[in-house]
DNA sequence: GTTCTTAACGAAATCGTTTTCGAATTATAA
DNA sequence: TTATAATTCGAAAACGATTTCGTTAAGAAC
């Protein structure tokens, strides 16, 4: 039951190694009965040539290493679906790392996949990371890079993202349609491009509005934990009463504020009105259920891998076309919580 | 800055290939100075041996395979942590594959494992699971194959798993303790052995203390999903007002309990207390907050690549010894629902 | 019949590491 | 001085697939 090789079919068929080798590839200098023959054998003996020696001659591995930043994150968990839902179909392998947020261990595990000879990275970088000498490391060995959902505007890399800014902009406004004045916003730590375009986005949607637009009302999440939320939500409770809403960067927080707002019995969203970030899993079964901005995970993994072969074959052909991006479009889901 | 071979050192140092591959892997016929020299070298152009090359020899490729039901599961993804955590610290790669509770899919996942060279497999069965060929091909190869949470009785391969009979009977009887006395049971599909455990563990506590056992109180989850526990909920509160408990097979189904008892404005835990398994993150931030069984994901995931190694070394030596299994402690999780 | 083309197959080198076995050098013993 | 042993090193053969470049044989062209 062992693992068959080349060798192993070239004896049961009395051809050589070669032969066989050209019939499985359809080499053109293969007759077809030959053809006919090696294919109706290795199909029968369930053959598929070993990896590792085919790396070996092509340097190619069939495999691409993924880097997210959290592995127990709902949204995460749904990019990897997407990604491995994708290689998966064009016969790939995924190496999954988590950086676990920290800008070290994320050099580390890319060092790794580089070492791995990987076909390729996909990443999503931590939130502190500041500097991207690894990535531009994998750059200059000409392993193609994809960013998806937390990318850095200093890399050419390409990237699939959503448009933080405008979704952002789009979930302020609804809270404001809903005759919302004075929205809080618990915004995300200060480095990732996400955090500040949501931020942006809300401020966006205040000004033009012509709201009030106070930083004491602005609360930067540290770990966009739900315990975030919860205090900082306490915290306005007792100092701001006069805030009617608020906008999380994350469903995280925001399930944290309602957590603190149930307990203070407040009414939700008459009093207060919650509005989230990214449509968790459990942001639908809250108390109040939470309206929040979609964010398409399995699309975002999809799209990840699918700009892996095109970034692939562009450098392949050492092009000096454009890289390609993708924006993903995300939806208001608007629940109980506005 | 391509990554260096052990030509490229030689050539450097004026040494053999042998020697300097001996010279690393610390062979007794090397001088010391030779091998000082070489790992010094070694270490300043960061090199590391190719691991498709040494494969092609050693027929060890330092990676495992991780086959689990669900990707975007809390549990799961914390025994991945665990189980890639402690495979760092022993330099393994790993590739996760996923089976969507899907039996088709884990005996290609599984397939796939095999066919790439893993040095192991850590697998936590579907639900619909109902035949180990695929298993029993693994054992046939001599791959060592470790099951963690869910695992079969029919395979006699390690195992580290949690004792779901007794962990729902404490579970039950702290409902019993708080005074509740028509406790209803929301189960898991027929096969996996926990869904098996948890019910008989919650069936041994009702009739110890002599309390109702109905049948009409016990209700199949067959996803195990928050849409489950409301929809059976909902249907409890309609056809069995007596009922004053639901115990959940995990903490999906107790969330959407919650969230139907809250709809329905039923005090919690006066009126039906709910108590769920697994704790799972969002447990917490329910309202009321879930109580719980804890189980222990990175814990778990941990022990599991420790059997792996474990098994792997009793292969080799081809002992006749028993294989090990562990069984981790769990502990209730008491919140605001019970 | 001779030369040329084409079709079909194989020998062998290669990828980078590991490991066996032998060779060379030095040290030790006789 | 010679025989023996110990110490260091390197040549070469794997591992399994890929691919270049020949080789052979048959048919076509003259």
């Amino acid at each position: 039951m062992k693992n068959l090789t080349l060798k192993d079919i070239a004896q049961a068929l009395g051809l050589s190694i070669t032969t066989v080798s050209k019939a499985l590839k359809d080499y053109p200098d293969v007759s077809a009965k030959t053809k006919e023959k090696v294919k109706a054998y290795a199909e029968k003996v369930n053959f598929t040539p070993n990896a590792y020696a085919a790396f070996l001659r092509t340097q190619e591995s069939k495999m691409i290493g993924v880097v997210i930043p959290r592995l127990n994150h709902y949204f995460f968990s749904n990019v990897l679906r997407g990604i491995m839902h994708q290689a998966e179909a064009n016969n790939y392998m995924v190496i999954v790392l988590s950086s676990e947020e920290s800008y070290e261990l994320e050099k580390k595990q890319v060092a790794k996949l580089v070492k791995q000879n990987v076909d390729g990275i996909l990443i999503s970088i931590a939130d502190t990371t500041h500097n991207l000498e690894h990535i531009n490391r994998v750059n200059e060995l000409n392993i193609p890079l994809v960013f998806f959902d937390k990318y850095s505007k200093l890399s050419p890399s390409p990237s699939v993202i959503i448009n933080d800014q405008q979704a952002a902009y789009m979930a302020v406004n609804h809270l404001i349609a809903r005759g919302k004045k004075n929205i809080a916003h618990l915004r995300g730590p200060l480095l990732p491009q996400n955090s500040i375009d949501r931020f942006l986005g809300y401020r966006k949607a205040i000004e033009e509005k012509q709201l009030t637009y106070k930083k004491e009302w602005i609360f930067t999440c540290e770990n966009i934990s739900s315990d975030d939320g919860y205090r900082y939500t306490k915290h306005i409770l007792e100092h701001h009463p006069e805030v009617d809403a608020i906008f999380a960067v994350a469903d995280l927080p925001a399930i944290g504020a309602i957590k603190c707002l149930n307990e203070h019995r407040m009414a939700i969203p008459e009093q207060m009105a919650v509005m989230g970030f990214s449509n968790w899993g459990i942001s639908a079964l809250t108390t109040p259920a939470l309206s929040t901005v979609n964010q398409p995970g399995e699309e975002m993994g999809a799209s990840a891998f699918d700009l892996f072969l095109a970034e692939k074959e562009r450098l392949r052909k050492g092009e000096n076309s454009d890289v390609e991006n993708i924006e993903l479009a995300t939806d208001l889901v608007i629940r109980e919580s506005t």
